[in-house]
DNA sequence: TCAACGGTTTTAAATAATTTAGGACAAGAA
DNA sequence: TTCTTGTCCTAAATTATTTAAAACCGTTGA
């Protein structure tokens, strides 16, 4: 019928905490101190000491509110189930779009989603709200929410929009201190490169999170909140993108480490404009790799 | 105590009207076709013609439904308040921090804000997780949401932001095809700029328009989802500082107009190393005027 | 005397319940 | 057989209700 009172019972629990450290006898601080310590309202408090009285843990008159006995396993209120907390949904919700292929202009079921996620439905309603400014998902006239989906035209748009972020996070680079702390990452990336170019035979499988985190790297000189939002959409996207194309992934990852370390080459050697064509020709070859995952999905 | 009926009350009068061409004693269409046609579901036209035989417009028994008499003026249902539509909200939401200078991290109540615009809540909370996403406001721990502002960083990372954009726009247009129709608007721009400028004595206020206008026409050659969603919040928050700074505004549009004229200048011979420098600087002014006039809100 | 504390009330946020709308399926008429 | 309607089920929108937060005010005790 109306909100859960999950706030109280942990509150509670932690109040029964808060008792047990106390002796017998001693009194307790005042309610909105209490509820500072414990990080909510005096309502919240209020409602905890009333319950705490009535299983004569304490006595309480006013002010005058001492300890009369420890608090029991059994006094404890169960908790109902954990809420899984907000990060979890985007990335399960991206996972389930891409992992089960769901096709362009599916119509999104938020009842069904929220069950299946098992999170409340306005909770996705919240999450798919923020998506929509992303351009993947979008309201129908008739109500209801559509996936706008992995198109060629999102995927070369967002392809096209991830070269422009990197070129400027390239240049940028160059342009970085010495004492940087990019530069020991770059470093160590470049052995990691290194190391994974020489058990490419059996180990290649393990370039997708290589990848990502040099993408990170490259891209965490730029301090910007618009940039780091996108950033996260779009290295998830890519990242399974990557698991799945496996028409000559060896190959293709082969090629990728190369390109890498042509680009950690030029920024270590502060080339602006090499570093930009090394970037420019590696994205190329992932937006193509993209494009083309799409076409087997589509023909598939 | 539930949904409103609105498109039940909206279904019904326009059926009136489609009644109303009918002569009496003709059959009307099948439902699903009457659904099609005013674009409803049949559980709507099925309530609809309950109503129309209730008041004896038609007669109806399964397949059996004409009319029996055209409808009356008295026969229309009044339908309740036209809600806003969902992009003036964001209009006015936008226009109401910046225009009554809300300070960085407000709380912001829902219940108030969705009074004040007159929209329901859950639309107004919709509204703020998508907001959320350009990090102008945020979920407070406690629940509710907080406004985190245009404070110093925010309005540098959108001017970052907004250069990384804009160079890209011009280094694509640039490469424009010469009947690219970008062309003939940037020489009616030029015409325009040239115009005001005879007229900057008294007509100064009149530049903002021109330069939102100018600032789209450069940005129209960039065909991405994203940069789109972007530019709306941009140009809007550029196009409210510009009508607030009220120091030297005279001296300040005149110089933007010259600077966009060398823009247009430079594109127009096709230069692009001139373009982008032309572009960095008018950008630069613009972010320095941008932080100015934040910075005078936080002295008064 | 005043500052801190608790009682009370007002207001808002979260969420379940309720109502309307949409769509699927089956049965029946043309 | 095919189109149409009757019926039912599910979902989305929106309100009502419950919990939480916070403001206000009186009172107590140092």
């Amino acid at each position: 019928m109306a909100r859960s009172d999950s706030r109280y019972r942990e509150a509670f629990n932690r109040m029964l905490d808060r008792c047990a450290v106390l002796s017998v006898g001693a009194p307790l601080p005042p309610e909105a101190a209490l509820g500072a310590e414990i990080g909510v309202s005096r309502t919240v408090v209020r409602r905890c000491l009333a319950r705490l009285t009535e299983a004569g843990v304490i006595a309480w008159d006013g002010r005058q509110k001492h300890v009369l006995r420890h608090p029991a396993a059994a006094d404890r209120i169960a908790l109902g189930g954990v809420s899984a907390d907000r990060d979890q949904l985007e990335q399960r919700f991206l996972d389930w779009i891409l992992r089960f292929d769901v096709p362009p202009d599916t119509p999104l079921s938020v009842a069904e989603l929220a069950r299946n996620f098992e999170v409340a439905q306005h909770e996705l309603k919240e999450f798919l709200a923020g998506l929509s400014r992303f351009g993947l998902v979008a309201r129908r006239p008739q109500g209801g929410w559509m996936l706008r989906g992995f198109t060629k035209d999102f995927a070369v748009e967002l392809s096209d929009f991830r070269l422009v972020l990197e070129l400027d996070a390239v240049a940028k680079l160059v342009e970085a201190a010495p004492d940087h702390p990019v530069w020991p990452r770059l470093a160590a990336l470049r052995e990691a490169h290194h190391a994974l170019a020489g058990r490419i035979e059996t180990e290649f499988h393990a370039f997708s999170k290589l990848d990502e985190a040099f993408h990170d790297a490259v891209n965490s000189v730029v301090r910007n909140r618009f940039v780091t939002e996108f950033q996260k959409v779009i290295s998830l996207i890519f990242h399974y993108h990557y698991m799945w194309d496996k028409t000559h992934e060896k190959q293709r990852n082969a090629a990728a480490i190369a390109e890498h370390l042509a680009i950690i080459d030029a920024l270590e050697a502060r080339d602006a404009p090499r570093a930009a064509e090394a970037a420019r020709q590696h994205l190329r070859t992932s937006k193509s790799t993209l494009l083309s995952s799409l076409r087997h999905h589509d023909l598939g």
